[in-house]
Order: structure tokens, then sequence, then C-alpha cells
DNA sequence: TCTGGGGTCCTAGGACCC
DNA sequence: TCTGGGGTCCTAGGACCC
């Protein structure tokens, strides 16, 4: 296990460059070096020429096009990102058999196995994204790191097409002069909690006890805080992950009716029962979300007493869930409905864990061996995990 | 600044059981 | 009969990620 390599890590995250974008400019060369913005309403992506103007993901497309006028604004063409991610990936599985998908254009790999074969990561990196440029026609950035957390920061460094390398010597050095808002698991209101307590940069975050930072954020929060802030990531590069929820929602645009909702409805939990069966799965509760004209949302769930892969059950339940909403929704005005099923088939055992006995390398040891085992991301220490009608087994 | 669609995980309270 | 502790499961909501 040593090597010069081990000066380095072997956890690359590769994500490519404003994807939805890039795609765009990569078939169709009118688009090329100018600001490019997919989608409508909403911004879904925006290529580096229209960022610099201030465009960014989720903005709405009116003020995307008042920042950017002179962009070119395309509609998103879905079958063309998959295609393309299918194309990154094969690359990435051709690099190394430990492959970690974590969306339709991002990925953790692990080259550790590899260094007999292939030698050591940075070459490995490196030439990783050359193929994908010569093949894809697609930016990537790619960080190289000891630990999935490094990596993921690094590559976002990185970016735009860039490769960032995170000496192992130089992790802290790395890390603690980052704003807290780098921090995995930080958004708005985290920060916002953080800045109360004059947190700023990850150092901060560092400096403080696991209790203090739960004090501030909450029980497991805090402890993942002061984990990832201590340069300590019990994330694993895992092969294999078992979808834990399947769903569909949609807007209905400006203010509409409970029959508006209601008809939307029928349609999704025909599209999410489609998607189970063809999973070859089963699911255990049905969940409807709603969102009012004044941007209010709710939840409201049904867990069913047979685990069900059956359009009309989902319907009726889901059904049944916004009917007793009907008031509220006659009130307020309705803009979004969804559906979402979970409980699925094959997920694994609940599973609660002390989180206040510090460290415990076996424990974790054993985790990653039952994740590995029984093929899921979904076992991890200090969590409340998993839960399926198959939950007595495969853990008992 | 008024907003898409797909997910994951955590927290807290209440019902229920032993 | 009353009271308490410990645990599971369900539900609603919040936060975060791409």
């Amino acid at each position: 296990m040593t090597g010069p390599d081990d000066a380095f890590g072997s956890i690359l995250h590769a994500d490519l460059d404003a994807f939805y974008a890039s795609v765009e400019q990569r078939d169709d060369p009118r688009l090329r070096g100018r600001p490019v913005i997919v989608g409508g309403g909403v911004v879904l992506s925006g290529s580096y020429e229209a960022r610099a103007c201030g465009v960014r993901t989720a903005m709405s497309g009116r003020q995307a096009r008042r920042l950017c006028p002179e962009a070119i604004v395309v509609p998103p063409r879905f079958e063309a990102y998959l295609e393309a991610s299918r194309a990154v990936f094969a690359i990435f599985h051709d690099t190394t058999p430990v492959v970690q998908p974590l969306s339709i254009d991002e990925a953790f790999l692990d080259v550790a196995g590899l260094r007999r074969l292939r030698g050591p990561a940075l070459p490995i990196a490196r030439a990783m994204r050359e193929r994908v440029r010569d093949e894809t026609g697609l930016p990537i950035s790619v960080g190289l790191a000891r630990t999935p957390y490094l990596a993921k920061v690094a590559s976002t460094l990185a970016k735009p097409d860039g490769l960032l390398v995170v000496p192992v010597d130089g992790e802290l050095g790395f890390l603690h002069r980052l704003p807290v808002e780098r921090l995995w698991g930080v958004g708005a209101a985290t920060a916002a909690k953080l800045h109360a307590a004059r947190l700023r940069t990850v150092a901060d975050v560092a400096r403080l006890t696991p209790g203090e930072l739960a004090a501030i954020v909450g029980r497991a929060a805090g402890h993942h805080l002061h984990a990832l802030a201590s340069g300590h990531d019990p994330r694993r590069v895992r092969t294999a992950t078992t979808r834990r929820s399947i769903g569909a929602q949609h807007a209905l645009g400006a203010r509409r009716t409970f029959a508006d909702a209601e008809s939307a409805l029928l349609a999704l939990c025909d599209k999410v029962a489609r998607r189970l069966r063809r999973a070859g799965r089963t699911a255990g509760t049905v969940t409807v979300r709603l969102r009012f004209t004044d941007f209010r949302r709710s939840t409201s769930s049904r867990t069913l007493s047979v685990p069900t892969e059956s359009t009309s059950v989902v319907w009726e339940t889901a059904r049944a869930l916004l009917r007793a909403r009907r008031d509220e929704i006659d009130r307020h005005g309705i803009t979004l409905v969804g559906v979402a099923l979970s409980g699925l088939s094959g997920s694994t055992a609940q599973l609660t864990l002390p989180l206040d006995d510090g460290p415990d390398p076996a424990l974790d040891a054993t985790l990653d061996a039952v994740a590995r085992r029984f093929g899921t991301g979904a076992v991890r220490r200090g969590s409340h995990v998993g839960r399926g009608p198959e939950r007595r087994s495969p853990v008992d």
C-alpha cells in the first residue's frame, strides 16, 4: 500500500462543465463562444459565457434574459443529454470498475486498485479527461484527493475544464481557508446559522467540538460538518446503490383549481407506477406534494397495508390524500402537484446507531462490509436508514 | 427573485407496544 | 391502578443536492 501515488490519494470526482449547455454548443456550432441558456421558465443550465453575466442554474428565465440580453435560449433536449451521459459514463467504466454515479453528469471513481495495471492516479485522471474531450467533445473537470469530499471540492475549484489535485499532506491547508458554504450539506439555511455563530471559514468550524456544532445546526449535521472540516469523510465510493424513492411532479403554472390538480395527479400516478413496475419493485408509501400560489409547500403521505405496484392503488391513495387538502387548494390556488413512492422493495434494514460515541473504526468497517454485501448505499453510520417491505431480511 | 424536475437525508411529535 | 422507560413505526416538514 505504499508508493508515490499515496501522496495524492486515489479518489476522482469527475464533473462535466455546464453539461446541458455544453452539449448544445457541441451540437450546434453557431452556439459556440456565445452565451447559451438551456430552459425556458427556469434556467436548467447556462454556458460559461452566460454565467459571466451572472446567469445561474434555477434562476427564472426572465431574470436571466435581463442579465444577459444577448443570450441564446434553447429548449432542453433530454434525450441528447442522456446519450451524452451514457458515452461519458462508458469512459468512466472503462477507466475503473469502481464508479459511483451521483447524477447525470458527475461521478466518483476509485482508481486505487489500478496501480499495478495502469499506474498512479494522476496520469489516469489526465488520460480520462482527454478521452472524454476527444471522444465526446465535452469539457470535464476532475478533482483528485484521498477522500470523495475533498475530490469533489477540488473538481469544483478546477472548473472550467481543469484538473486539481489535493496532496495528502496539504489537505487541511486546502480545506481550512474555504468558506463554510463549501462544506457538503451547507446550504442557505445552515450557512445562516453558522454565520450567526460567527463561523465563516472551514477552519472556524474545525475549531469547535462536534457537540458545540450540534448545538448550532442539529445533531447529525453537527457531527457531519465536524468530520468534513477535520478532513474525515465517512463516504466510500460505492458501485451499487439502491434507489429509495421514485417520484414525478408537474408545475401547473398560474393559479389552478382542484380539478386541474386532480387530472395532473392521475397522469403522474400512471407515470410513477409504470416506472416502478419497469424497475421490478413495489412501494410501501405514497406521498403527495403540493405547492400553493403563495409558494407554501405541503406533503402528505400514507403507508399502505400491503406494498403495491398497481397504478390504481397508487392513484386511489394519492387522490384521497389530495382530496383531504381540498379546502386549502380551493382557498389558496395550487401551482404544483407531485407524487412520490417510497418504502421500495429491496431497500435494506432500518438501523439507528448512536452518534455520540466518537469515531469507531470497527463499526465503520462493519457497516462498509454490510453495504458491500447487500449492494446498497443505504448503510451509513449515525443515520436512520432504509425501510421497505423486506426490512426483516436480509439483515436479520 | 417569484421558481423545474428529480432525488436524498434528518428531525420531531404522536400512536402504539412491551 | 398508576407511572415510567425503551423501542418501533408513521407522518409532516425542512434542508440540501444536481
